[in-house]
DNA sequence: CGGTATCCTCGCCGATACTG
DNA sequence: CAGTATCGGCGAGGATACCG
């Protein structure tokens, strides 16, 4: 490529907080990436634009993660900022998960891409069997 | 024989459900969403948004990605009608890989949200230190 | 209720070697 | 050049038990 001091460009861009590239394998927008598109990220964050959710709520609406993904999941999400956890001091006790607005942007994404998959899936299925067929054929 | 037939039920009832729901734990369209979002096929999918790629080049853009790695990647991508592999019999062998139109609406949400990442990635880094910050204060 | 801690297994994934 | 085959580690993630 033309730029020959890639590396020091790449330092300065961490340093100065530029934007990302998630091609580079050591910038921290993969890690982002990683969290946002996880197995259960995915279905955390759309369960979530539909409004708050408490621990329990959100096992239940995702069906099929464990107590500990589903934690961690949520710590991750939290921790890039786009998850806001609200514990209140009650017996029992009550947590309360809601989007922040930076998660609400992030969110709308993720919704849409897993809306187009939800919407298209006989168009899959099909393109599936065409493929599985074209292996005899050929 | 007993098995295709079965196989061949499964998918007309898919077809005829008319969409698919990614919080059911057995619906395909949880495979295709892991297909799409994992770690590589999020990378390849934007990266063939550009343009026709070949297999070393793909390599060459997608840093870090084994031989192995990429290869499922692209069959995953190409068995649900994502990826077009064209195979030219021709020696040094040469094999292109191009977005399908369906590919190609997929590969555009998904580019949106690496997009967002990339862009906003300095927010982020922002919560991050506010929330390391926080766990000291309260 | 909403977690954490611990153990353990499965399969993802990288490394290496080989083929058309 | 564009893969496949095979092996092995190691970490994601499930099961279970326990705690505030």
């Amino acid at each position: 490529m033309a730029e020959s001091e890639r590396s020091g460009r790449l330092a300065m861009a961490m340093k100065e907080q530029q934007r990302g590239d998630v091609y580079a394998p050591e910038c921290p927008s993969r890690g982002v990436l990683d969290h946002v598109t996880s197995r259960w990220g995915v279905l955390v964050l759309v369960a979530l634009l539909e409004g708050t959710h408490r621990f329990s709520s959100l096992r239940r609406k995702v069906a099929g993660v464990s107590e500990k993904m589903l934690s961690q999941t949520l710590q991750a999400l939290e921790q890039d900022g786009f998850v806001l956890r609200e514990a209140y001091p009650v017996i029992p006790p009550r947590v309360d998960y809601s989007l922040t607005p930076m998660g609400r942007e992030v969110a709308t994404r993720v919704e849409e891409l897993a809306e187009w998959i939800e919407e298209n899936l006989p168009r899959i299925m099909v393109a599936r069997e065409q493929h599985s067929t074209r292996r005899r054929s050929s």
